[in-house]
DNA sequence: CAAAATCACGAAAGATTCTTGCGTGAAGCG
DNA sequence: CGCTTCACGCAAGAATCTTTCGTGATTTTG
């Protein structure tokens, strides 16, 4: 498997740890990937640098904040040139509720995660913005009941090289 | 709009700022939020210990590892008794392409985020793991082609109370 | 209405951590 | 074989974290 990036196996043990906990401090993972504390920020400041650390994120609790409603939208275009998918990315950015978006293929043009307060709120910016946005087709939405696996983007037993 | 729980002005600017950053100092943030760093960090404990602020995560970047393909996939189930769901909810976390997974209502059961060295790696656990998994009616995938929109739980723009 | 209690802030100080600047040793190359 | 390159780790100064404590504002209570 070719990588994009020569990392060894103390980049892949860095990756996990602040994938599980972006916060730790510099000697408490240069202790559990088994180097000394200025190597282990080097490395964790190259990884940055590379761009291979996208950057930190705190989560969130969304039903503690008030959120109750998560939901996913899948979007069909009635075009697809460049052009309009373009336009339709860039509306998603102006939307709030609409937290991330991909383009996709398959049966839909555009995948959105969506976070409202409650259905109403939800409902209203399903028929209000979306689907009387231009140049959109269809839209399927599914409410999430629960959160059943939520990892990082590296899986744990990832070992490699 | 009722909140679960109780916060000011200061403690959803901590929330916005730790999601842009999780990484900035106590000292940075109290800065941003226009207050002390004692208060500040007290503040990030109680949002840390009351479970609003559920963790810290590196957020990677997929291509960067090699990890060239990231899809979703609608999955929808012949029996939908609770039993069925745990069953299925439990297989998810087995499955290290599986990096999130939710359970959803509509025309799907569950939703799942999956993320693979490459398409044949993708096909393969499609094929051979999902669609031959117990249970499984319908699969349908979306492979993404690119992320189009990427923020956090929480709109910058959310002032409340 | 006044007194007590509660709460959160901010200053100060000690402990921890970060960060930089070398010196050392191993691996690659001419 | 010797030079270069690279990454590690020690040590020290700078920055940050974290606790303690005093103060003032707000709320509660008699």
């Amino acid at each position: 498997m070719p990588l994009k990036a020569d990392l060894d196996a103390i980049d892949w043990k860095i990756l996990r740890e602040l994938q599980q906990d972006g916060r730790m401090t510099n000697v408490e993972l240069s202790g559990r990937v088994g180097i000394s504390a200025p190597p282990c920020l080097r490395r964790v400041r190259r990884l940055e640098e590379t761009g291979i650390i996208r950057g930190y994120r705190a989560l969130l609790n969304a039903p503690a904040l008030g959120l109750d409603v998560v939901a996913f939208c899948l979007i069909g275009l009635h075009h697809q040139a460049d052009a309009e998918l373009k336009t339709f990315a860039e509306r998603t950015r102006g939307w709030p509720i609409v937290r991330d978006a991909w383009m996709v293929s398959g049966e839909s043009d555009f995948l959105l995660h969506c976070v409202a307060s409650d259905l109403g709120a939800f409902q209203t910016f399903v028929i209000e913005e979306l689907a009387s946005a231009p140049n959109v087709d269809t839209v399927r939405t599914a409410l999430t009941i629960r959160r059943v696996k939520d990892e990082g983007l590296v899986a744990f037993s990832e070992v490699r090289i």
